[in-house]
DNA sequence: TACATAATGACACAGGGTGTCATAAGGTGG
DNA sequence: CCACCTTATGACACCCTGTGTCATTATGTA
């Protein structure tokens, strides 16, 4: 929800009150997209359709890939908060890897409709513009594996070769879901952990 | 080497020659992106201090990135074709891995001048967008890994899982290496492939 | 009612990337 | 040596993304 740092970071009482809805953009640049495909739809088109103009719509997405990605957010909120609070525990052998599938798993809870999850990914999928983003929109993922990691007593090198697969991993679990019909994503991402191995146990 | 498709592809003895030396042109780019910073060179100024047109320069660069990218080719490619020849032999047991290991240092030997592709690393490291394109520089790696490890008999589903893991944690390698000083990357390699398991064995 | 606050969008701008097209430059065949 | 042909080259025009500025408007509060 790219809309978190304007309305709920900042829930004002003074001032005139927002009238967008960003959800809601969102949901009609989906449509859009599936429409038209994602190239051939101009922000200026997404404004249009929108009833707003071009500024206000960059206004709440920064950027054209933010009205896809933004609504992946709360999964990888949800998965960063599993991380942040497993770290706390002091993980002594290779569970650390159950911490890491605990985290990937969580974020499947939070997502209210997996249909329109799958519609997005799928969107993703097929552009490799939006794919690459994955690197940025889960750069906050990867720092907090990363600090998870070392807080449970794996080296900092290491560490960040394991996160880095961690998370290209587990992308390519939701990838491969999204390109099924399956309706749990869950199965995916644990197969997708299970590549994986802590070098020291 | 971006002028790959034009030249070596073709090497036609009629019509005009070209007279751009595209690594002369990428090296020139290198420099400018080192002393103005990458965003603030244009692709215009790279062209006026290469001596040749904007529409040329896109005809041997199709992107401002490529001009970075471009040069990982050849590491890519090494890698690539060592995949395509280990996949013959057929690896028993989890010596799959070794394969991995193995293309992943391949790409090293090729490399001509290990300080200017730390130079380019660097560069890459320190911009997102350049970050994010190695899900789409590395595209062709992973697919030759995929039919690798599917011709090693590693089921399709985790052979994506192991690709996406091992395409992460190798490019997280080399970051890392480009981030100190130690002149040789293998290493990086060796320990990054280190934290993947092929889940039968 | 007046004020403060903040959303809104009109305008302008730089830069990436693409298509078209006329021109230049060099080989090859007569 | 000349004509031709093939290809590189770059000038021009264009669309889109993303950003900054700034006047305007709408709303809640004093």
């Amino acid at each position: 929800m790219p809309s978190d740092a304007l309305t709920t970071a900042v829930p004002r009482s003074t001032g005139r009150p927002a009238t967008i809805d960003p959800d809601a953009v969102a949901a009609i640049a989906l449509r859009l997209f599936a429409e038209r495909g994602y190239e051939q739809t101009s922000m200026e088109d997404i404004a249009r359709e929108a009833g707003i103009g071009r500024k206000s719509l960059y206004r709440y997405f920064s950027s054209k890939a933010e009205l896809i990605w933004g609504g992946m957010e709360p999964v990888i909120e949800a998965s960063g908060r599993v991380l942040d609070s497993t770290g706390a525990r002091d993980a002594s052998d290779s569970d650390v890897l159950d911490g890491l599938r605990e985290a990937a798993v969580a974020g499947v809870a939070v997502l209210p409709d997996l249909a329109v999850t799958r519609g997005r990914l799928r969107l993703i999928a097929e552009h490799a513009e939006l794919a690459s983003r994955s690197y940025e929109s889960l750069a906050p993922q990867r720092d907090r594996a990363r600090a998870y990691l070392v807080s449970a007593g794996v080296g900092e090198d290491v560490a960040g070769y394991l996160c880095a697969a961690f998370i290209g991993a587990t992308f390519e679990a939701w990838m491969q879901w999204a390109a099924g019909t399956d309706p749990d994503p869950v199965p995916y991402l644990v197969e997708a952990v299970g590549v994986l191995r802590v070098p020291g146990s």
